[in-house]
DNA sequence: CGGTCAGTTGAAAGGCTTCAACGTATGTGG
DNA sequence: CCACATACGTTGAAGCCTTTCAACTGACCG
């Protein structure tokens, strides 16, 4: 059961057994990817689709300077490069954060599935708008929010869908991160990160480290990150006080 | 032929004359909406989806101070609010920026669609695809460019978009945006982009004002922001020098 | 012709970056 | 088991890009 994370948590996805059985056949191989490992690479030609089934992986871009924007995080569940099969090709960069786990799905398959399975056709494509619904989020936290309010937004997210797929526990999750690598994330530089990463475990808001993050107050972290759970579509759970 | 515009000047995006037929049928009404008017409003039900035929509209989300961040900026042909067909509500908030025309689009038809035009559904689901890279661009836009870099930006992309669709003459095109939605767009402030836009004008790159754009020297301000049009899959054009 | 809204400009303040050095953990080879 | 390398994290000081605050101009309109 690979795909046993699949929009797991989340409202508005009910797949029947037969849905989620066509999902498995489609499946093609599985296979382990290293750590910080690039997966896809911008302009490629697509001919299959990645489902993560464990670790952690990212979307990102590079800067002519070489600075890197990330433009997502994924956790297991995520369908990640499906953004590839109506287009053929991907826009960006997809690696591994973490040694990762993948499914790999052909085109084929999925041209399979538009055909015969229309309601699972529109699970798949809602699974794509979720990934457009985090985007969004993540505009609005680099446009509009400080520094402390970029990085409480982002962990407060990370929180939720870690806790969504079932992999928090007594508040903290695996968050293999790297300073550098949360500034890439938040517009932001490493050493500006580790200033705040410090205020908010002086706060008594978050402790941020070691590849790990944990959550001491999520009301009051949610609030200087303006976070608003909504976007992730997920069942009820502790975010929702 | 409302449709017109759709996915006009896009690759992969072949639709045959009975799918663009069967789009057209599946229009109930088509509105004319007045500039600045919000279409839909965050956790609203969506019973339809619209398409622009006229005008222009963006997505937007609003801070706890008021403030607001543009998500995204629609031309026509953009099937705008596309992305609350599979889940049945939005995430954020849509609303004209000029007078506008929408084609509404019942759900019920698209589940018709979804039913008895696999290839169709898949170009739908592209177009929402093209919402998501357009996202991801905004995202590197605001977290690694500084001001200019932001601005000269948005402007080859709207250039881009805005060619493709047949709206641009003498590299100058519509953009009835003020410096404050310009701000709001790109993460600065109304008075900075003021700062800014005098400054690409002072530079030969470009004429924003009075509700217009006019580009200069693309090649410059593309480089200036970084730009490479691929991720709007488009024909080629004056921008791919 | 006053009122409103968009745009313009200057001066001061501030948040974040840059630069640079140092600390700390982990791993590897002699 | 220590010496060394490497990568990540920490801290301080200086500088700059952008914001903030405030005032003023110009265009459009009832």
């Amino acid at each position: 059961m690979e795909t046993r994370d699949f929009l797991r948590g989340r409202r508005r996805s009910e797949l029947t057994e037969a849905e989620i059985a066509a999902l498995e056949t489609a499946i093609e191989r599985v296979e382990t990817v290293p750590a910080r490992k690039v997966m896809s690479r911008r302009g490629e030609r697509m001919r299959y689709s990645t489902l993560l089934v464990e670790g952690y992986a990212c979307r990102y871009m590079d800067a002519r300077d070489g600075y890197r924007q990330l433009l997502s995080y994924h956790v297991p569940g995520d369908f990640v490069d499906l953004h590839g099969y109506p287009s053929r090709f991907i826009d960006h960069d997809v690696g591994t954060i973490s040694e990762a786990k993948f499914a790999f799905i052909p085109h084929e398959q999925i041209d399979r599935i538009m055909v015969d399975r229309p309601h699972l056709a529109a699970m798949l494509w809602f699974s794509t708008l979720l990934d457009a619904a985090l985007h969004r989020e993540w505009i609005f936290r680099i446009g509009r929010l400080d520094a402390a309010g970029r990085l409480a937004h982002f962990l407060c997210e990370t929180f939720c869908r870690m806790s969504a797929v079932g992999r928090v526990s007594d508040n903290g999750y695996d968050l293999p991160l790297t300073q550098q690598d949360l500034g890439e994330a938040t517009g932001l530089t490493s050493v500006h990160v580790n200033r705040i990463v410090r205020r908010l475990r002086e706060d008594g808001l978050a402790i941020v480290g070691r590849g790990k993050a944990r959550i001491l107050d999520f009301g009051q972290l949610a609030r200087v990150g303006e976070f608003d759970s909504d976007y992730l579509y997920l069942e009820d759970g502790p975010w929702k006080a």
